[in-house]
DNA sequence: GCTGATGGAAACCGATCGGTTTCCCGCCGG
DNA sequence: CCGGCGGGAAACCGATCGGTTTCCATCAGC
């Protein structure tokens, strides 16, 4: 039989945490997180030394799981502009869901406003890896400025996500499209590589 | 001389709140937000039925300050596309102090996570009456989907806002630069209105 | 079968939570 | 001069917080 309880004490508390805390907030108390993971709060101060290092790990583990996920699978050798809209239409697809409570790196470090929470840092490195996957695709792609480009699209993926988890909006094809007329001004066309209307010259503060 | 206690312990407690619980976020005590005020808890639970009150009373209050400072001066017959990057122009003003966190219905909206709650809906007629800003400005603009062109400006808005929030980053021209250029693809250009390449035509998912 | 490590249940601790109440000072009109 | 009252200070309440400790059931190795 398969017996409800089989994984790691470590492994069922991390879950738990991951869960709820996601639901809940980082207010979660840990009794709360104990009781639903099954394990003693004896166990988790072995494990850990305190709240705020169980939610760090927590986030730790979902970085891995969050980028298979959202980015586009290993064998997959599509084009630049593919793989970042590839991203966007995961974000789409888990927008539907009714308990999509939007980014939960992002959450965290509303949440907790410290930046130098444990949990925080940790937040702010998974966000930091899909900000350089946008570039690294840029780049591939000979964006002429592809660290401007990764930042829009870091501003729409972060901002399209915490709208839909706060219920504000459905999406429904608002982010991939957003996404695409950025991909597009920057010259990332469904073509080919770089060769739109403005490859350089895009920058700063267009307006007065 | 100028007595710094005159408001009403009222106003006086509203204003601790607002700032309060936006540097520290909802978790906040209301014993920390009394002493704040200089109002004794006595004086807050004859004037508010409990903190949930208490912090839709300041939220309430915020909006139409943030109203103010954000949108244009009722004065000023600037055309569409000037009173809409108004907005962002005055978000990367607001983003550039270092004790900026972000958009304070956000915010709220992330924390409490509960969508029934009352400070939450407060925040969520707060993001509406941009939201509904930014539609009308397209629609006088003659934008060929002013409620599309919104539903953009409000994504960039919150993602600009909360990445500025959280120190990810630091704006200087991103959010005015990616809302112009959303403006441009509406058709919503500096020359004149809705007549650019793509009037119409341009929503649903576009990607598979 | 015995033993020792693992780990859950739960009592316990001081601090703090949201919320209520008592007390008393200072300011007001009469 | 005084009586009423708005309102701050602070004690108090039960619940819960993060964190520690005790106790005991289980199970693997011998």
């Amino acid at each position: 039989m398969t017996t409800t309880t089989k994984p790691t004490p470590r492994d069922r508390l991390l879950d738990a945490a991951a869960e709820l805390i996601y639901r809940e907030g980082v207010g979660t108390g840990i009794d709360a997180l104990c009781k639903a993971a099954g394990v003693s709060k004896r166990s988790m101060y072995q494990l850990f030394a305190g709240k705020d290092e169980v939610l760090a790990a927590a986030l730790t583990r979902q970085e891995p799981r969050l980028s298979a996920l959202l980015f586009p699978p290993p064998g997959t050798p599509a084009a630049p502009r593919d793989r970042v809209l590839h991203v966007f239409e995961r974000l789409e697809e888990a927008a539907t869901s009714p308990d999509y409570r939007g980014c939960p790196f992002l959450a965290a470090q509303v949440e907790l406003k410290d930046p130098g929470h444990a949990a925080s840092e940790v937040a702010a490195r998974g966000k930091q890896a899909m900000s350089e996957f946008f570039r690294a695709e840029a780049e591939r792609g000979g964006v002429g400025q592809p660290e401007l480009l990764a930042r829009r699209l870091m501003v729409v993926y972060d901002g399209a996500s915490a709208r839909a988890g706060i219920g504000a909006d459905t999406l429904d094809g608002l982010a991939v499209s957003t996404a695409a007329l950025l991909l597009d001004a920057a010259g990332l066309t469904e073509n080919g590589p770089a060769s739109g209307p403005d490859t350089a010259e895009e920058a700063g503060a267009p307006a007065a």
